[in-house]
DNA sequence: TGGCAGCTTATTGTATACAAATGGCATTCG
DNA sequence: CGAATGCCATTTGTATACAATAAGCTGCCA
């Protein structure tokens, strides 16, 4: 993707995610076009992108929103995921390499590193988290899949600080990593998609709660 | 979307899907434009969007191709597909109304009229089978996994009447429904699911063999 | 007062012109 | 003779102007 495309979809996308863009709000091309500095045909460009991963809509007369999530679409959501992941983890079972297992322990180490600690540093985390991930999905080798995954992955919820300061869940998370390895290790590709299964279920009631929350507060505003 | 764009998208589509735009070969963008008889705005957006669908691909210098399918590629797309096909069963099982079992019935009983005659009416068995498997979508109510799906079923081979003529396949596939049926009767999510995979999976082996056919001829061709 | 018709304005769709980048070819130099 | 470099042709990217369409408003009529 060239330049001013790559911004204008980069810019949006966070705007979205970030919740700068509200759900449910209007969406105009020319007013994006002034805000990432470029002209309408890239800001087109991405926002098919975005309404293809389902983060805008359009009415029937063409008009853009900001998706809106009710707890439902994030339940279907993270139901397609967890099936898809699983899928990943199984597949990996079977094609992983020593050298991407060594990666995986890595990484795992890491991100124990990052919250065994006084002050737990969640961005380290979390960067350690998305690459323990992405090996896995190299590994399972399916370029489908992994543009699948890529559509169900990121949630614009506003709140995710929620979740990621619960210590309990990162916790929890590191341990579901650990297994994964051992059923890597034994090459037990229906072990490593249940544990997977169960990682990301778990992902789904915090970010659930998160979602409550946020969804609660919204409404007192409006209400106010 | 509108005239000219839905016009480009559906002409391009039909070209991949049909073969006349030979898998590898590169598209122009200029050239499409004018078969299509609009400009290249829409064609681009065509593009784009066939391209998350993974009917073309682009190198590192933004140049589009079509994509040309591996034996392995046309797995993966299947394997996907009879996992979410089978996800949407078993959602629908316990969704499904009275009213929407009747369709289903009713579907299957056409196509089987279709095919127990002296002359098979193949393209009214592809028309019943198609709206089946789409009520059953229906049924399962979730967008995410509508569009998901709307994403590897359609295959771009052209040899696709290899796979329509073989009555026994034909028989079978409505065989499966009338066993789907069943299972939906019985709200079993389970069952559905395992049929529906069946089902896909043998789908893939017909398919299979008509790939291996048609590149052996158009190696030969290529040879000549 | 309520609703509908027609106009006005806002917004998106399409075409086209121009800019940028890429690939291929030819020429030149080692 | 082969490889590298620079130029030209081709192709894609971006901006902008204009067309088409839909929404909202105003005023009229029942």
């Amino acid at each position: 993707m060239s330049r001013a495309s790559e911004r204008a979809y980069n810019n949006i996308r966070s705007m979205i995610l970030s919740g700068e863009l509200q759900p449910g709000s209007q969406i105009r091309e020319e007013a994006l076009a002034e805000l990432c500095g470029v002209s309408r045909t890239p800001v087109r460009d991405s926002l098919r992108r975005l309404e293809a991963e389902m983060f805008i809509r359009r009415n029937d007369s063409q008009r853009s929103f900001v998706a809106d999530w009710s707890l439902d679409d994030l339940e279907d959501a993270f139901q397609l995921r967890a099936m898809l992941e699983a899928h990943a983890a199984k597949r990996a079972a079977s094609r992983i390499t020593r050298e991407q297992l060594g990666q995986l322990r890595f990484h795992n180490a890491q991100l124990k590193q990052a919250i065994d600690m006084p002050n737990p540093d969640v961005p380290k985390f979390l960067d350690h988290n998305r690459q323990f991930h992405a090996i896995i999905l190299a590994a399972a080798a399916s370029e489908r899949l992994t543009n699948m995954l890529a559509q169900v992955t990121e949630q614009p919820v506003v709140l995710r600080t929620a979740r990621h300061y619960d210590l309990e869940n990162l916790r929890r998370s590191h341990h579901d990593h650990d297994e994964l390895l051992i059923a890597f290790d034994k090459r037990d590709g229906a072990w490593a998609a249940a544990v997977m299964t169960g990682h990301i279920r778990r992902a789904f009631h915090a970010y659930a709660e998160a979602h409550s929350t946020d969804t609660e507060i919204r409404k007192s505003k409006l209400a106010a």
